[in-house]
This record gives structure tokens, sequence and C-alpha cells, in this order.
DNA sequence: GAGTGGTCTAGACCACGAG
DNA sequence: TCGTGGTCTAGACCACTCA
């Protein structure tokens, strides 16, 4: 038994949605019931509630209420270095894919290395799982290197559509560095990934390049951090079992 | 200007770091200070000291205040694909190696695939900036593997050391496999890494295996969420510029 | 309007660390 | 012992959503 109320308090509720007690898009008991039932103020039925949230367990919704997260399960970004392919599995998500032209601001002119103001296309990918926000993707191309026609209708949730469709239109892609880093969201993403201000995400951002070194597409998918992995697979090169 | 009263303040405590009117290392004034200051409840002002700390500014210390975090700037954890390299720069780390054997248990059995309670050398790394913690390594090879003497003074941060040696032990090194999640720490984490419970921690896991097949080398690697990144570089395969 | 969560207050008591 | 942060309480008022 955990010494602290709330801690105590979020394991109970954390083993109820796990016994399934409480079911995938149900309401939690409203707090003023959950202070009742377990004879604690509002600040610290709230503290376990905002904890669970942030692991991802619950949605928390001003004036309607806390509800169970339908579980994803694990969601894999997959790199294979060994066949330069891409994958993203996991739960069977829906796609919403869109389509828009922008012109470079100051920070994706840097990141695409194309002078400020150029025309570049923008798709967004959003993906969800059982109407719950699971990821956002949004993969930018500058217009100097391709007008793509790619089918909007997005099957991937990384965006995998565009890369092949630069392939396809005989864009020679050379390299492809890939960043991974956790942080905190920011406003938007805390807004569509429909998770709160503590819930950390996981941010994959890919830059490719084709032989000239010019950059070809840059694509950044926002995960929510909880439940969610990235991996990575290489071969070692024969040189250096040679060394061995 | 913020709307809530505790964003705001958080707003104001993180300017007045980023100007240095807090600096690394020092105490901010106590609480019960910035209640008056700010003419906010205890409950608000805490709402913004642990969101400092969440973002990784502050470490909070029971009995004692709440401290300016030394920043590090961008910890990078680099696997270079086209040379099977991998390296993690970043600030000057002070780096402290130790070594023990224990015995498989169920988790790691699975994990390194081998027999339960199996001797297994267990290397731990970890760092410090300027005393304060930055990450947390922990490198485990069968002993059937290898009986390796790594100078335990370790240098990298990531344990590479073990991975050297490994190659040097004559170990024929195949394949590696990296994955990456972003999630909340355990206690022993949070109290390692001087971290809140809330703040989120970037894990990095590496599985390589020799040319049997046989898992050599298992590294778990804990970041702080913030500040930190990893970085894979891949080249796409002739075949894959054939195709285009 | 009724019910829900979101924010904030004022105050209490406890736990930790240093002198 | 004293000052610090850690936890908790009881209560207030606001903001959002829906009937």
């Amino acid at each position: 038994m955990a010494q602290n109320r709330h801690i105590h308090i979020a394991e109970d509720l954390r083993r109820q949605i796990a016994v399934g007690s409480f079911t995938p898009g149900s309401r939690l008991p409203s707090e003023a019931v959950l202070m009742e039932r377990y004879g604690a103020s509002r600040t610290t039925i709230r503290e376990a509630v905002v904890k669970l949230e942030n692991e991802g367990l619950i949605i928390r919704r001003h004036g309607l209420g806390n509800f169970v997260r339908h579980a994803t399960g694990l969601i894999t970004y997959n790199i294979d270095g060994r066949r330069a392919a891409r994958s993203a599995v996991g739960a069977t998500l829906e796609v919403q894919a869109s389509h828009e032209t922008v012109q470079a601001d100051a920070g994706l002119s840097e990141r695409l290395n194309i002078p400020l103001g150029s025309t570049v296309s923008v798709y967004t990918y959003k993906s969800h799982y059982m109407h719950d926000p699971c990821s956002l993707a949004r993969v930018y191309v500058p217009q100097t290197v391709a007008l793509l026609d790619v089918p909007v209708t997005g099957l991937s949730p990384t965006g995998e559509d565009v890369r092949e469709a630069l392939v396809k239109a005989h864009v020679r892609v050379a390299a492809t560095v890939t960043r991974i880093a956790s942080r905190l969201p920011v406003a938007e993403e805390s807004r569509e990934l429909r998770i709160g201000s503590g819930t950390a995400v996981l941010e994959i951002e890919r830059i490719t390049t084709d032989i000239d070194g010019q950059v070809v597409e840059l694509t950044r998918i926002v995960l929510p951090g909880y439940g969610t992995e990235a991996v990575f697979t290489e071969q070692a090169p024969a040189r250096e079992l040679e060394a061995a």
C-alpha cells in the first residue's frame, strides 16, 4: 500500500481500468463522487487523475468528465537500416490526410535549406483509434523538388506515401537522418492529441536528402510518449567484422 | 500575458532563469517568499514550480529548496548506420562506472535469450554535469559471451567501452537493434537522475547480436527527456537508387 | 440550469536537512 | 530547532457542455 493518498488512489483507479471495472471509452465517476468514495479532498483526487492522464490511461474533458482511453497497444515506428524500409505498426489506425502549400518561414527555410518564402507542399496526417487521436505527422516537400500528386487518402499515419511518391517521381534519395526526442507538447499538440500538458511526446524528425545533398523531404511525427517506440535495425558492415 | 496564474508565474520564473537573474546552481526564493512576491497561494506557486521541474529547469530538494539546474545543452546520442559508429556528445560529462555480476532474472533471461539464473556482467554508468546527474546506463553481457576486462573508469556515459571491448575480444558483432521510447521514470530513475515523477525520460535500448544470432550485449540508457535526442544517419542502399 | 472539470485560496500538519 | 519543501483539507468561484 502506498504511503501517499494520491498515489494510492491513482493505483486503485489504474487497477480498476486494468481489470475492466472501468471500460475503454466509459466515463470515470465524477471527481465529486471520487471524493466521497475515497474520503479525499478535491486536490488529492485531481492529483491522481492528472497522473493517470499523463500516463495516457484517461482523457480529461472539461465539462464532460474523465474518460478511459482506448488502449492502442504498442505503436512502433520501424526503420530497417538494412533495407532502408520504414513502417509504423500497431493497432489499426484510421488516418486523415490533407494537403496544402505554404511559404517557407525562417524555420522551414533553414531546415529545408531553401530560400525564405519558397513554396512548400505540406501534407498533414492525423491518426485515430476508436476516435481517440494517436499521432500527428507533417511532411514538407519543397515545390522545387517535385510537384507530386500524392493521394491524400493516406494509409500510413507517418506519411510514407509521400516518400514513396518521391522515389516514383524519380527523385534520387540518397541519405536520411532521423532525430528522435522526448519533450512536453506544445499547445497545438496537446489539443490535437488530446493529451495533458504534462504528457510527454515522442518526436521523430526525418530529413531526406538526394544525391546532390538537397533536402527533398522533412517529416515531423509527434506521438504520445506512452505506448510508442521507434526501432532501428542495422547490420554491422563487413569491415567491422574483419577487424574482429 | 497568460490567463492562468500558475502559468504566468512559471513564465516569469522561466524568464528570470533564462536571463540569469537566477543563476545555475543557486536556490530559488523559498515558496513562502514566492507566495508573497506573487501574491498567490502555496498551491499555485507549487504548480508553477513543479512545471519548471518537469521541464528540467530546476531541481527540487526536500528540506533544502528549489535549485536552478545547470543547463547541459543538447545531449545527442548518435548512430551512424553508414559506419556502425555510436557516440554520445554534449557537454563535458563526468562519468562514474562500476561493475558487478548478477544472476539473470526472468526479464534478463528473456531479453538476452539465456537460461534463467545465468551469470551476467552488469556495467553501470552514471554521468553528471556540475554535480547534476545527466544519464544512467546499464550494459549487460552474458558471461558465456566473454569474460571482459573492461576499464570501469568509463569515458563514455553510454557504455561504448564495453562494446569496443567485445569487438577487441573477438566477439563477432553482426547486428544491432536500437529501441527508443519515451516514458515516465520509475522510482530509481527519478532518484538517480534527480527528476520529478512527471519528467519524461528518453529510453534507448540497444541489443547487439553476433553472427550466430546470440545476444552479446544489452544496453539500456536512460536520459531525461528534456534537452536530449537520438540521431540516426543512414544511406540509401544502391538498389533503391537504381530503382529511382 | 445542472453537472462536470479548471483554477485558486487559506490554512494545517508532516518529513527532510542543516546547524 | 528552524526553515525548507511535501501532502492534504474544505471551500470558493469560474468555464465548459448539454439538455
